[in-house]
Formats: structure tokens, C-alpha cells, sequence
DNA sequence: TATTCCTGTCCTG
DNA sequence: CAGGACAGGAATA
């Protein structure tokens, strides 16, 4: 992670989402309630790099907020999603879920050609950086159970209810 | 339903 | 390198 990042703070139906980026791409998404805490949340995932509030970033922000509002619209913007071989593995199989549907935890592993990983498959999801765009919402417990969601499990809720609408 | 055990991967010291 | 944390799941009572 080098060089400066950038980033644009906006209002959507489920609270306050940061966007930011770095010359690779859209490298965090974040959701909240208030923007401190996820200046604070954002200098966590990157520590020692400057951030920067940049018009430049609010492309990618409406970007963003479009595909909340909308979850069928489609996105294409470059990404830097980071993490580990298994973690981006992980998020390719996250990618190929259509909005309206869901998996759970167990389908993921197995879909990854490693089933007995799916717990490591929950650790990976709550990893991701990029909310929304790798859909990590759309992934539950096989009882049907929401599970955990790392901006809350309310909005993980409102993200789903709003797909199976469309 | 609650408890217990077994997991794979990542993080920290 | 060892130990602990986990957004799970299955077995058990």
C-alpha cells in the first residue's frame, strides 16, 4: 500500500458510506453512522498512509451509492481488494452471487473446491474491505441465520430485503 | 434450544 | 513458531 489515498464521504438510505481509492482502484468501501468512525476504521486497515478528501474519489462514491440504491446496476470500476490467495479466492466465488440470492458459509467452501474451510471461508468475508461491491452480505448460515455482518447486521438485513425486492 | 467439539486461516507475540 | 480468535457446522442431549 503506497502513495496517498483518497477518499469522499456521502449519505445513502442505510447511513454513511466512505469511499476510497488509491491509483490501483477502489481500495475500502465503508458503512456507518458517523464519519469518524470510519476515517478511524479506514487509518486501521492502511496504517502510515495519508489520507486525503478528494474530489476525485466522488465518482467512485456515486458509483457506490448508486449500486446500494440499486443493486442490479452494474459496476465497473477498477478495484484493489488486497488480502491473502485464499482471500481473493474467497471473494471471486462472493462476485458470481446474483443480487437476490444468497449462500451459505458451507456452499461458498465447497464452490472453492475446499469444503472443510468454511470457517476460514467466515474469516475471509469479514475481511473484506470493499462492502457492497463484493457482496459479502449475501452470504449466511445454513440454519438460515443472518450471521454477523461487519457494519451491522441491520444493514446486512436492509441489503438483502432490498434485492429480493428488485 | 444449549453445549460441546472439530474445523482452516489469519494475527500477534 | 505457538497460541488464540472467529460472520460455521455437525453431533449430542
Amino acid at each position: 500500500m503506497n502513495g496517498e489515498i483518497r477518499f469522499a464521504l456521502g449519505e445513502c438510505s442505510l447511513g454513511i458510506v466512505l469511499v476510497a481509492q488509491n491509483r490501483h482502484g477502489i481500495c475500502a468501501i465503508l458503512m456507518g453512522d458517523e464519519p469518524d468512525a470510519l476515517l478511524e476504521a479506514l487509518h486501521r486497515w492502511f496504517p502510515g498512509v495519508k489520507m486525503v478528501a478528494h474530489e476525485e474519489a466522488k465518482t467512485a462514491l456515486t458509483a457506490v451509492t448508486g449500486l446500494i440504491e440499486n443493486p442490479r446496476s452494474n459496476f465497473n470500476l477498477p478495484l484493489d481488494r488486497g488480502g491473502t490467495v485464499f482471500q481473493r479466492r474467497v471473494w471471486r466465488v462472493l462476485q458470481d452471487i446474483p443480487p437476490g440470492e444468497t449462500r451459505t458459509y458451507a456452499e461458498v467452501a465447497e464452490r472453492m473446491g475446499a469444503p472443510n474451510s468454511v470457517r476460514a471461508v467466515a474469516q475471509a468475508c469479514a475481511a473484506n474491505r470493499l462492502a457492497v461491491v463484493i457482496p459479502c452480505h449475501r452470504v449466511v448460515r445454513k440454519d438460515g441465520a443472518l450471521s454477523g455482518y461487519r457494519w451491522g447486521v441491520a444493514r446486512k438485513r436492509a441489503l438483502l430485503e432490498r434485492e429480493v425486492w428488485l
